[in-house]
DNA sequence: ACCGTGTCGATTGTCGACAATCGGCCATTA
DNA sequence: TAATGGCCGATTGTCGACAATCGACACGGT
């Protein structure tokens, strides 16, 4: 009787969903890496079917690549998408920074504080898997400021597939000094509600991440 | 042995998904209707379990709602949800349009003129279905013009669930001189290469299709 | 030694059955 | 008459089984 099988409210296919976008957020299943059906079972404690459920929700969201008869790999993003991907997603970023000064709450600065030091704590504890995870959920509430909550979304979405392109170049460590340091001139310039300030560190950091992306080439 | 029955390659699942969708998008399905799982095991001639798979891309894809043992429904778009939807399309179609006039190709122009012309036929002919269907592919192809293929699979994708809010409006015809119109002045600044007046068609164009959305009010 | 063909095993795609869930309807009570 | 509770039927969620598919490996022929 595993942990799945108690818990029967959500769904199982939900629950699924959740684990295996998770694993491979991760990066404890790799671009490339096939999923295997029987095995997920025999692990999960579960049927085929909701299995099967969850990974047609995962090849709807661009994670895995479901291959006929085949079977379902986690999809390996080309450099070309990354960048193109990329552009969207700093788009969006940057739009909402137009609004973001003017929405933006004590509230949140408090919720993006807290954010900005976990991150800290995990880079001095090189825990990237969860740095990368605050890291997003950082630059998704900076998004959200700009008050276009399927923004958010969808910029949440292009990250999940980006993760699975820079998941690649994970036994390089990232630059943590200079993202922290960008953090802190983001947090900085939102506190002051100074908009030019705040857009000229999402660009900076932006152009930062872009040459980093650049370097991960094929 | 329906034609659905007889077609082995794609799989039940990718087939079954194009169908719910065309169904979906073309008003057949209209937002908020049940999608019975077993109604439509019958009419396809197939189990359940294809129909399932298909529902849960259609679910990650936005399209439809599923509510856990109570059904799946085609999903109903609020009228914010549908301005936030139409402004990042907005975005990514002012995005591309940047560099639109130096990517075009004289394929390209011929391609939208087709499209241009099938809209009017549409027009003509008041197959409201087919108007939309050709002008959102008219629309994508302008956004493909950008040169990201990614942000031009993310407008069709934000189109779509814009079609589930839009066609509680179908009763209403669109004012088709006016949209035509838009269509030529944009062909022909992309003809001429000109941005300026390109951009300037499509924001005419868009303002027109804000007004349209706000009337559209809950 | 290399290439082509056939077979087998692992896995996937779909099927139909069973159990669980929920809403609607009917009966009873206040 | 209205409200509440219980039952039943329709539908969904998941299960396990069967058939189809594909790739790898082995064998035979050139």
């Amino acid at each position: 009787m595993s942990e799945l099988a108690l818990r029967r409210n959500p769904s199982l296919v939900t629950m699924i969903f959740e684990r295996l976008e998770t694993m491979i957020l991760s990066g404890q299943l790799q671009s490339g890496e096939p999923i295997n059906e029987r095995a997920l079972s025999q692990q999960f404690e579960v049927s085929r079917a909701p299995i099967r459920e969850a990974c047609r929700r995962l090849e709807q969201a661009g994670l895995v690549t479901i291959i006929e008869n085949r079977g379902v790999f986690v999809r390996e993003i080309s450099k070309q998408a990354a960048h193109e991907t990329y552009e969207i997603a700093h788009l969006l970023s940057i739009e909402a920074a137009k609004k973001a000064t003017e929405n933006v709450t004590d509230d949140d600065l408090a919720r993006l504080r807290t954010l900005a030091l976990r991150i800290e704590a995990d880079a001095s504890d090189n825990d990237l898997a969860s740095y990368y995870t605050n890291n997003d959920n950082f630059h998704v509430e900076l998004v959200r400021l700009g008050g276009n909550s399927k923004s958010a979304e969808v910029y949440r979405a292009l990250n999940n597939e980006l993760t699975l392109y820079r998941q690649r170049g994970l036994r390089r460590l990232p630059d943590f000094e200079r993202s922290l340091a960008a953090h802190r001139r983001i947090l900085e310039a939102l506190e002051k509600r100074d908009r030019d300030a705040y857009v000229a560190a999402l660009e900076a950091h932006s152009s930062n991440m872009t040459d980093r992306l650049l370097n991960l080439g094929v």
